[in-house]
Order: structure tokens, then sequence, then C-alpha cells
RNA sequence: GCGGGCGUGGCGAAACUGGUAGACGCAAGGGACUUAAAAUCCCUCGGCCGCAAGGCCAUGCGGGUUCGAGUCCCGCCGCCCGCACCA
């Protein structure tokens, strides 16, 4: 019998069209049903996707239609992450209006995603830059104000001098600007944060619960809230002439316990105190311009070479009378951390071991393994630091010889505390969030300066404060704040004229509560509290790894935060996350080193690949992450209309897992395409064979065999899809495929109503279960098992329990941990009856070699190992 | 610099909690069908030795723990990612 070939196009938008028309994606807020959140992190709409863009989703919409169909009342909803730089960088190139240019990519990126047959819901779909989304996030933000959670202070930020403008990191390059060239200087700013530390010790605790999350994503956010206990206490300071004068240095130390190693002090370039010597030594004022040269980068910052200027003051050792340690202004100590000031152990710090080799300083080791010689340890080029769990002892150290590393601690605490020099603090490497942007596309603060009630909240009645239509792009700076009009508006305290905050708020902040937005999108307040209470928290999240740190811990901390506000009934918004891999590919260039799209060549048989239009040769680089200034994209149109949306979401679930990078190939989608064919062809010809359902009595053995096979892959790929594991679950519908396809071919010209029955079982089987991977294929295959019912609609399979088991098991058995034999017995035999049988095995007697077993180790229901 | 991750055939990979390494797919080679091609189907496919039966080696490298290690521990090597104003 022959079968037509599947035709993609024309079958893919009849089912999008009636998925659409009869609702089924649409999540109605009924909290009397069991819920399902799925969200993909929503796109940045930047012009157009390409396929790579699709991985995310389509994983997304895997799990949301696998849930549909396990009976949960799924919530799946799409949104645009639309307020960003990129949109007024369009404006200064291209002369387009940023909200212009940004609905412009919403309309665009929303009818290639829509494309993608994902069961999105459409009905609830937002833009984080409509005045309908800003204005109750103005409305958050007063609240978070009037909890003192947002609050304003002096930070340092890159200065463009040229264009007046705050620069990114990713917008200095080697010290300059990235569009005017200028050398950037770091300037203070009077600023708007938002107090993220306050749930410091919360934010790390809930890490604790989240046991959804992958195990890196929660230790990267540990190691970046950083908490540590150590003590803080102050050193007496004298002049180089030995007088006590009357400024004091605090220092914060987690290695209290090498206070007798200490042999230099050093204080950020922009601690009071180095500030205070500028005057006095002409060297430390070009200290801190090459400082205030390196930007705001930590990363800069820390890898520049160790250096620093003495300050010609000396802080006492507090141990040790008549002992002094010059005090520098170091270019590696953050005044964001701890005080701003140390004191240098060389013997147990990497950079204090650098700094003090730089400048002579000495270098006393105080800490040893336990089992080391005192007199003999030395510190070389690397700093000694024990491990946890290290056997230690204090050497050097007056009081402290022979003590463990915690218990010098605990001395030196019980001193210092008791001097009333110093007290045990805990410190956290986490800083106030700073959303102030000197931006125009992104969501005004709404906050006025009165010269005589100074910043009041503009009131909740008045907002939102929406973006002026009128501005312009063509002078540096911000463009609110140079508007004519906009920011003279009266004190909404005292009505007296006064000036708008120009400000607006990072785009961090918008993707910080998206998602409890999606749960009532046009609630006049920013959620209502009975449905986000029902929806709230997102069940699987799905994001790049890139999101690890920042934006999930902000909306960690958001909703921390409108929890406080009475917003919402929890701490933490996504119960489960799963970080998923990018799809890369290789790029091409032509001979004049011309970046080539993927559809500008031909490759040919023996491998080599040239450019189609002129033949020239090209050179092939290694796969990377699609982008369009490298030109390896490969657009979403072209493969839908060539293979089928179902081909490309096969693709991009086959063969790599989700976390990592998958490469896009032609072979890898014409291998996907052919798959969906052969289902197609394996439902056209089973359906031929056994038209409808027909009861059988009993199964023959070939039958049997096809069922169990059915069942296991069905059991098997609902495991593979709730743990996300794709690839394997793909895996396993082709292993199914492959003994369908055996049965079929079995089954030719032969009458044996039994095993068409079951042939007709596992196909659909077979069906139901790609459905979530390969959807409007499967509809259509459904229809053509004579179902009338819509499979998006339908339930998840029963799993057949008696189908799992087997009467008999296959044993592998080892000699000395090597395989030599298999045992083929009972399933349900005891050991000493395994034992017998095992010795029996030629493979065994004979790498025995005749000498009776030492040991056998029979795991039950796994392996057998007979030591000889 | 600090922090995090990854490493298995020609390629993408699988291997539950320490229990048969290489499932499944891609590529390649051989064959069937066909006037021919496409499509489809069948066979081979980690390396070495062997006519075969079979044996030895093999999960980046070097050690260790264990009856048994891709998986656990220690030490290296290589690659990738993040570092607070890109989103």
């Amino acid at each position: 019998m022959s079968v037509e070939r599947y035709n993609a196009r024309a079958i893919e938008p009849k089912w999008q069209r009636i998925w659409d028309e009869k609702g089924v994606f649409r999540a109605v807020d009924d909290p009397k049903q069991p819920k399902y959140y799925v969200l993909e992190m929503f796109p940045y709409p930047s012009g157009k996707i390409h396929i790579g863009h699709g991985r995310n989703y389509v994983m997304g919409d895997v799990v949301a239609r696998y849930k549909r169909a396990r009976g949960f009342n799924v919530i799946h909803p799409m949104g645009w992450d639309a307020f960003g730089l990129p949109a007024e960088n369009a404006a200064i190139e291209r002369k387009v209006h940023p909200r212009a240019w940004t609905y412009e990519n919403i309309d665009t990126m929303r009818a290639q995603l829509k494309l993608l047959g994902l069961s999105l819901d459409w009905d609830r779909e937002i833009a984080t830059c409509h005045p309908e989304y800003y204005a109750r996030q103005q409305s958050l933000f007063v609240d978070f104000f009037s909890e003192g959670l947002a609050y304003r202070k002096e930070s340092d930020v890159n200065w463009d001098p040229v264009d007046h403008t705050v620069l990114a990191n990713e917008q200095v390059i080697d010290g300059r600007g990235w569009r005017s060239g200028a050398l950037v200087e770091k300037r203070k700013l009077s600023q708007w944060f938002f107090r993220i530390t306050a749930f410091a010790e919360d934010l790390l605790a809930g890490l604790d619960t989240l046991d959804r999350w992958p195990d890196k994503v929660r230790l990267m956010q540990r190691n970046w809230i950083g908490r540590s206990e150590g003590l803080t206490f102050t050193f007496d300071l004298e002049d180089a002439d030995g007088n006590l004068i009357d400024d004091k240095l605090t220092v914060y130390t987690t290695r209290h316990d090498t206070i007798f190693g200490a042999s230099f002090c050093a204080v950020s370039p922009d601690h009071p105190l180095a500030v205070s010597r500028e005057s006095a030594i002409p060297d430390v004022a070009a200290f801190r311009r090459e400082f205030a040269a390196l930007g705001t980068s930590e990363e800069a910052i820390e890898r520049t070479e160790k250096r620093g200027i003495n300050l010609g003051v000396y802080a006492r050792h507090p141990f040790v009378e008549g002992l002094r340690l010059p005090v520098y202004a170091a270019n590696f100590v953050l005044m964001t951390y701890g005080e701003g000031a140390i004191f240098g152990c060389p013997g147990h710090d990497q950079r204090d071991l650098d700094f003090a080799r730089k400048y002579d300083l000495p270098v006393i080791p105080v800490v040893m393994p336990a089992d080391a010689d005192a007199a003999t340890f030395a510190i070389a080029d690397e700093a000694y630091v024990q491990k946890e769990g290290d056997n230690t002892v204090l050497i050097n150290s007056r009081f402290l010889d022979g003590m463990s590393v915690p218990q010098a601690k605990e001395e030196i605490a019980r001193r210092m505390e008791g001097a009333g020099a110093g007290r045990r603090t805990v410190n956290f490497r986490l800083r106030d969030w700073g959303i102030s942007r000197q931006r125009y596309w992104g969501c005004p603060i709404p906050m006025v300066h009165c010269e005589a009630c100074g910043v009041v909240p503009v009131p909740k009645d008045q907002l939102p404060v929406l973006l002026p239509d009128d501005a312009t792009f063509d002078k540096p700076g911000n463009p609110l704040d140079h508007h004519p009009t906009w920011k003279h508006v009266d004190c909404p305290s005292c009505g007296k004229p006064a000036r708008r905050e120009t400000d607006t708020m990072d785009t961090f902040v918008d993707s910080s509560w998206y998602f409890a937005r999606f749960c009532s999108p046009r609630a006049a307040e920013p959620v209502k509290r009975e449905i986000v209470d029902y929806w709230l928290p997102v069940d699987q999240y799905i994001g790049g790894i890139e999101h690890a740190i920042l934006h999930l811990l902000y909306a960690r901390f958001f909703t921390r935060a409108m929890q406080r506000c009475g917003h919402v009934g929890l701490a933490e918004p996504f119960a489960g996350l799963f970080t998923q891999g990018m799809i890369i590919h290789e790029t091409y260039k032509d001979p004049a080193g011309n970046w080539l799209f993927p559809d500008d060549v031909t490759r040919h048989e023996d491998g080599s690949v040239t450019v189609t239009a002129t033949g020239a040769p090209v050179s092939v680089g290694p796969a990377e992450k699609m982008s369009k200034s490298k030109r390896n994209v490969v657009s979403p149109e072209e493969i839908v209309d060539t293979f089928g949306v179902d081909a490309a979401r096969w693709f991009m679930l086959s063969d790599t897992p989700p976390e990592r990078d998958s490469e896009w190939t032609q072979a890898g989608i014409e291998g996907a395409w052919r798959l969906v064919q052969r289902i197609w062809r394996l439902v056209g010809e089973t359906s031929a064979l056994a038209g409808g359902e027909v009861a059988i009595d009993a199964y023959g053995p070939a039958a049997m065999d096809l069922r169990k096979a059915a069942h296991k892959a069905l059991s098997r790929v609902g495991e593979d899809i709730e743990r996300l594991r794709f690839n394997v679950a793909v895996a396993h519908i082709y292993e199914l495929a492959n003994t369908i396809g055996t049965a079929l071919q079995a089954m030719r010209g032969e009458n044996a109503p039994d095993v068409a029955a079951a042939l007709r079982e596992a196909v659909e089987l077979l069906v139901r279960m790609a459905a979530p991977m390969v959807p409007h294929l499967a509809e259509e295959c459904w229809t053509v098992l004579g179902r009338e019912t819509l499979l998006a609609a339908t339930s998840w399979p029963e799993v057949d329990p008696a189908m799992l088991v087997e009467d008999t098991m296959v044993l592998p058995v080892q000699v000395n941990g090597k395989k030599r034999d298999e045992l083929v017995i009972a399933r349900d035999a005891d050991n000493a009856a395994i034992e017998r049988a095992v010795l029996e095995l030629d493979g065994v007697r004979k790498a025995l070699g005749g000498a009776a077993p030492r040991r056998v180790i029979v795991v039950p229901q796994r392996i057998v190992n007979v030591v000889a």
C-alpha cells in the first residue's frame, strides 16, 4: 500500500487554527482545579527571532502540553521584555522612535513565535513598555518606597564625558566609551536603590528550599550573596614619628586568627583615609585617578596588577606592643565590601602575598598543616590557605600557638570584644540593587523633588507617570532630562513648582514581577491577590544560564518585597527552574573575510563548502551562538516552510541534552523530517491494516512483545518528560517506532488479528506520547486513526503495569569485575539459586579455571560478581 | 583575579542511587528495490589481535577507595560561562 507524504505546510496551520478557535490553551482562573504554571523567560523584542530562540519555548511547550494531558489547569503565557537600550540606540542611529521600533519588532516576533505552534495563552500577552504594565510597576515602587525598600544614595557610575551619559560595563572598552571613544571616568551620582540586602539572609536561606533548581545555580547565588562571619575591629593610627593621630582605621576580616601574620593594612582608594591624604601626598591623587579610570567593573579591578601607595600612616598592632603596620591605599580593596579596609596577611592570602612581595613586606606564616614542622614551614610563591576540614595549627602567634584556626578565631574575637575594640559581624558580598538609569526607554521612577518637601512619591491616583512621546535623541545625555516641559511639575505635597525624577528603572525591574502580572494581566492593581495566590509559584521556569544570578535573584527579592507589601503570599516565585543551552551554528566567511548566511553557501559531497553564487571557497568556522553579526542564523520561516515546524521542534529536542548547547545542522533537520514522515507512514499502514479497535481474548507472543514495548516506551517517555530529558524521550520514541516498523513488516501477508490489534494499540500510544513534541502531526494522525476528539485536549494514556513485568530476567555475570557471561533465570529466583546457576555457566567455569570462587556477590535484579 | 561548569566512538549522545560502557540519532561503507534517481528497507560501524571461538585495551591525563568506578576521593590538563548599567 502506498501512503501519501505528510504535508506539513497544509496541515500545521490547520491545527493551529483549530486550537485557536477552540481556545484549548486559554488558562482559566479556576482555583478548584490543580494548576501548573509553565513559563519561559520572556524575550527582548530585538527584531527578528532566529531558530535558536525557539529552543526554550519548545521545551516549555512540551512541558505545558504534557501537563495539560496530565489533567492540570496549565497557564503558559507570553510577553515582551520591551524596555531597554537597543531601542534607544535605534532611535539615535535610525531616527525611529523607540516605541515604534519596539512595537514593530513585537509584531514581527509574535508572528514568528506563532509559527512554532506553541500552546500559549495569547490573551495574557503583556509588554513591559506598555503604560498598563509600567503604571503598576510605579505603584509597586511607591509601595516599596513607603516600606523603606527603595531609597537614594550616592554611588559610582561609568561616566562618558563626551556623550554625557552613564555607560554599562560592557560599553566600556579598554577604558573608553564605546560610541564616543572618550576616556571613561568613575563619577559619583545620586541614584535610586532597592534594599535587597534587607533580605540577604532570607534569600540565602530560601535557596535550601529550592530543590527543583539546578545545584549550580543555587551555588552561584549562594556565592553571589557571599555571607561571611568575621570580625570588625579598629586599629589605632600613628604618624611616621609614632604619634597617635585622631583618625582610626576600622577593618573587616574573616581571618582574625592570622592577626600575628599581619604585615600591612590596605584601604580602598575611595576610602576616606585615602581621600584625606590626597592633599598631603600628590601621588595619592594620581593613584586615585588611575583607580577611577578602571571603571566600576569588579572584574576589571580584580584583574589589574595589585598596586598600592603608602599613605604615610601606621596602624598599631592590637596585640604586639611597638609593632606598627604601614597603611596603603590599594587598588584591590573594594569600598563596597566590608569597611573598605583590610589588614593584609601575606602568608595566608594570595592577593596579600602578591602585594607583600611587590612592596617587600614581611611574610610570616602563622597557620600550617597540623603535621608540618613549624621550624621549617615557609611561604614561597603561594599563600597557604587551608581548606575546610584541614587539620591546622597556629604558629608564631604567641597566645594562639598550638590552637586550630577556629579556636584562634574564637580567642581573638573574645579578646577584641572584651577590650571593646571589635565585634563579631556577619557580612555579605551582596550589595543593594542600583536601579537608576539615565535613559529614556524605561519605566519612569515616580518621584518628585521638591525644595520644600524633599523627595516625594507621586500619589497613586496620579499614576502613571507617562513617558513623553516627543523626546529627542540627537543630543547627548538623558532625553527625559532635556525635555523642555516634562520634568516640571507641581509638588504633590505642597503644590509649589518642583522637578520630576528623570531617572528610569533598570529593565531588570520589569522582569522581576512579570510572572505575577501574567496571572491577572489586565487588573487595575499590580496583581489580584486571590488569582496570584492560585497560580503562583511558577512550577517550571525555563531560561538561559546567563540569568542564573541577577535576574533570578532580583525576582526572588521582588517577590519578597511584594510579599511584605501584601501583594503576594509567598517568597519564592519559581518552584522549578531549568536552564537550557543555546542553539549554535557554524560560521562561514568568503575569501574577502565577509560573513555569509548559511543560505548563501553550498556544501558539496566531498565536504567542501563554496559560495553558492560565485563558487568561491568558503572558510568554515566552529559552531557558535547564533548571532546577526556573524550571520550564522537560520530563520524559522524558512525551516517551517521547508520541513514544517514539527520537524524543527523534534530536532531541537533530539540528541543533545537540553541544558547543553546544541548545533543546528542541515543533516539534523533532515533527520527530524524523516522521523515525521516515518510516524505518518506507520500510522497510515497500521490504520489500513487494523481499522478500528478489536477486542482480543488472548495475545500471542509476538503481539505481547509489541504491547510490552509500547507500554515500556510510554512509561519511559512520561518519566523522561517529567525529568526534562527530552533527548532521551526522543530516543525512546525512535525505539518504539523501530519496533513497530519491524512488526509491520513481519505482518505482511499474515492474518494475525492479535498482532494487528497490538499494532494499533502501539501506534496510538506512539502518536500520543509524541504529541507534546510534534503536536500537529499527532493531531493529524489521531484523525487518521479514526479519533474525533482533539488530541491537545485528550488526557495522557495510562500505562498498563502488567505490560512492564517480565517473568525472566537476564543477569550479567562478572568474574572479578569483568563480564564473562549472562544468566537467564526466573525473575523471582532467590540468591542461592542464582549463585548455583552462575557457577554452572560456561563463561564462569572457564574464567575460574577449576578454582573455587572466594565470594559470589549477587546484587538483586542487577548483576552477579564472582570473586576468584 | 574570584566564582561556576563541562570533558564518553568519525559526530550529537545514553548509562536510575557505584553494577553489562556506547541505547537512540547523524555521518560513512556495503546490499535490496528501481530503466534511473529520489524515497524506503536490510547489514556493518570504538581500537587492537584473531580464520573463528574469543581475548586485550578503552569514558581528557595520573593516582586512590571498592568484589566492581564514566559515576566517589585526591592531583593535573584542556575548553566554556558569570562577575552587579546588555538582556
